[in-house]
DNA sequence: TTGTAGGCGTTATCAT
DNA sequence: ATGATAACGCCTACAA
C-alpha cells in the first residue's frame, strides 16, 4: 500500500512549512486567501487525509466515544445505538461501536480497547459488569454511562416495573388467573425488575404464585418458543404468557401456533419493547413500549454532560408505556376442568 | 478527566529509561525477569493504558479494519457485521463500525472518516456508491472490499441470480401463474439480480410479464406491507408473491393475515435471506438461504489477504439455496377460468 | 541488560 | 503572513 501524503509532502510542494499548511487546511484567517487556495488545492490533487491518529497526540482529544452493546443483531441494543449515534453527531463526536456478545470478559475486552483508543467516553448497554464500573471510576478518565443499570449513578433506564406491572395488570383485568412469565436469565436489573412486577400484580390481586408458570428464555425468539413449549406441556397451561420482551413473544406466538392454540381466544400474549416486528406479528403483538431511541439518545447526552465535566448528572428513568394490540384478550372460559381448549 | 499514565510516569517510578518500559511491556527477553515484573506491577498499580493512537504513529499500523454498513438495525448488515467480526478477530484485527443509512454521502462520510483512522482495510456492504471506488482505488493506501457488488474486483456476493430463479420456479412448480414479486427500489446489482431471476423463469414457463404484479416496497416490513395491500387490492390479485426480503415477505404476511387471507392456501408468500426469524412466523417463511456470516467472514479473509499484499482476488459468489417451509404451497383452483394447473 | 536519540504526523507556541 | 521548534506517547535502531 502506498503511503499516505502528509502535510509535510504539502509543504514541500507548496513551498511553504509544514506549520502553515496545517493552518491553512484550518481555515486559519492569519494566511493569506492565495496560500490557502493553492494548499488546499494542492491537498485535493495529492489526496491527503489527514491523520486522526497524530491529530488527537496533540489535542488530547478524539471526539469519538465508545459503544458497548450486547449483540449488533439485537434489535434492542441497535436501536439504542441509532439514539446514540443521533445524539453523538448533533454533539460532534463519532461513534465506535463494539459488541460484547454478554460475555464479561469480551465486554471488559470491548472497555480495555476503547480506554486504548481515547474514545472521550463510554456507553456499555446490556452490561455483565453492571456496578463494577464503580470500581475503575475514580482513576480512569474516561466517563462511563450505562444503560439499564439504575443503581449506576451515571445510568439511564427504562421503567421496566412500573412496565411490567402494567402488562401483567392487564392481564388480570382481562380476567386472566394463570399467567405465565417467561422470564430471561441473569441478575440485570431488568430482568429483575419485570419478574419483581410480574410478581407485584398477581400477589396484589392474591393470585397464587405458581413456580411452574415461570419459566426461563433467552431473549431470542428460539429460546422463547421452547420455553412457551415447556409452558404448554403443563398439566394446567397458562391462559396468558407473558413475556420478557417481543422476541421471546414472537417465539411464544410460534409455540402457540405450532401448538394449534387460538391467540388471543386460547391464550394472550405480551411482550416488552414494541420493536418494529411488533406490530406486524398476526395478530399485532400486545406489548410494552420502551423507547430505545430515547435511551440512546440520553445516555449520549449524559455522558457529554459529562466529558464537558458538569459533574451534576443523576440516574434518569424513561417511562415504559403499554400498547394493547391484538394478542390480548379476555380469558377463555375455564369449562369444567381444561383441556377442551381447541374446539373447531 | 485526569491524566493517563504513560510509559514515562511508569519509567521514572521504576527508576528506568522509557524505552525499557516499552520493552518490558512487551515482554522483550531481553529485560531481566525482575526489572520486568517490578515494570508490569507498577504499570498495573498505576492504571497505565497504552495508546494505541501514538503507537500506530510510528508502527504505522492500526490492526483495524472498518466496516460500514447500511443500517445497524438491518437483521441481514447485522449478521454480515458478525462474521466479519469473528473472522477479524481471528486474523488479529478490531472491528470499526459506521452506518451509511443507505445514503451516499453517508457512506463517503464514513468511508472517509475510516480513512482518517488508518484503518488497514475496508468493507463495505450495501454501498450506494458500488463501482465508484474503482476511481479512488489506485490513490487509495486502504483496500476495499465490497459486499454484494459482483463487479467490483474485490467483492463477494451471494448468487441472487440463482436464488430468484429457484424460488420463483418453486413458486409455478406449485402451479401458480399469477406471481408477483416485490422489489427492492435502487439500481444494487442484488435488487437486479432478483428482478431479473424473476422475469427469467416466468418468460421461461412462458408466463405473462404482468407489470400490475411488480411492485416496489423498500425492503423494511413497513413497506412490504403496504405494497402487498397494493397487490391484494388489484382486481385480478396474484396467488404467490415473491419478496425481495424476509422483512418484506413478513410485511406481506401481515397484509395477507389482515385481509383474512390464509397462507398458503390461498396465497404463497416466499423471501429472501433466511433471517433466524423466517422460522417463526406462523406459519413459517418459506425463503431463499444466503449465509450472511460466511459473507462477512469471505469478506474479512479476502481483506485480509488484500492487506498483506497477496494480490491475486477475484470477486466470490457464494451460493442460495431455497428453503421450503411453510408458506408455500399449491395453487387455489381458479374457479370459473384457468386452472387444474396443480398436478400432484 | 539497559540507556539514548530520532521519528511517526500533527498542532501550538514562539519568533520573524 | 509565515517559519522554526517543541511536544504529544510510543517504538526501535544504535550505543553502552
Amino acid at each position: 500500500m502506498p503511503e499516505s501524503t502528509t502535510i509535510k509532502d504539502i509543504a514541500r510542494a507548496a513551498q511553504v512549512a509544514p506549520s502553515t499548511v496545517s493552518r491553512a487546511l484550518h481555515t486559519d484567517p492569519r494566511i493569506s486567501e492565495e496560500t490557502t487556495a493553492l494548499i488546499c488545492r494542492l491537498a485535493q490533487e495529492m489526496g491527503y487525509t489527514p491523520s486522526l491518529a497524530a491529530r488527537h497526540l496533540v489535542t488530547q482529544q478524539t471526539n469519538t466515544i465508545g459503544l458497548v452493546i450486547s449483540c449488533i443483531s439485537d434489535p434492542f441494543a441497535s436501536d439504542v445505538a441509532i439514539g446514540v449515534e443521533q445524539a453523538a453527531i448533533s454533539h460532534g463526536y463519532s461513534v465506535l461501536l463494539i459488541s460484547s456478545y454478554r460475555d464479561a470478559k469480551r465486554e471488559e475486552q470491548a472497555v480495555q480497547s476503547l480506554y486504548e483508543r481515547r474514545t472521550d467516553g463510554i456507553i456499555v448497554t446490556g452490561s455483565q459488569i453492571d456496578e463494577g464500573y464503580l470500581a475503575r471510576q475514580d482513576r480512569a478518565p474516561q466517563p462511563i454511562v450505562l444503560i439499564n443499570c439504575p443503581r449506576y449513578p451515571h445510568s439511564i433506564s427504562s421503567d421496566n416495573l412500573a412496565g411490567a406491572r402494567d402488562a401483567v395488570a392487564h392481564l388480570v383485568q382481562l380476567g386472566h388467573r394463570r399467567i405465565a412469565y417467561i422470564a430471561n436469565p441473569g441478575s440485570h436489573q431488568a430482568n429483575l425488575d419485570r419478574a419483581t412486577g410480574y410478581k407485584d400484580i398477581l400477589t396484589h390481586h392474591e393470585l397464587p404464585l405458581d413456580d411452574d408458570l415461570v419459566v426461563e428464555g433467552d431473549g431470542t425468539v428460539a429460546g422463547g418458543k421452547q420455553a412457551a413449549l415447556r409452558l404448554l406441556a403443563l398439566a394446567r397451561p397458562p391462559t396468558a404468557v407473558f413475556c420478557f420482551n417481543d422476541l421471546t413473544a414472537i417465539g411464544t406466538l410460534s409455540a402457540l401456533c405450532e401448538t394449534g392454540l387460538r391467540v388471543p381466544t386460547d391464550c394472550s400474549v405480551i411482550g416488552f419493547d414494541d420493536l418494529e416486528l411488533a406490530a406486524y406479528s398476526c395478530p399485532p403483538l400486545t406489548t410494552v413500549r420502551q423507547d430505545r431511541g430515547q435511551l440512546g439518545q440520553h445516555a449520549m447526552s449524559m455522558l457529554h454532560r459529562l466529558i464537558e465535566g458538569c459533574g451534576d448528572v443523576k440516574p434518569e428513568i424513561l417511562p415504559a408505556k403499554l400498547v394493547v394490540r391484538g394478542t390480548t384478550g379476555p380469558a377463555p372460559m375455564a369449562a369444567g376442568s381444561r383441556k377442551e381448549v381447541n374446539q373447531e
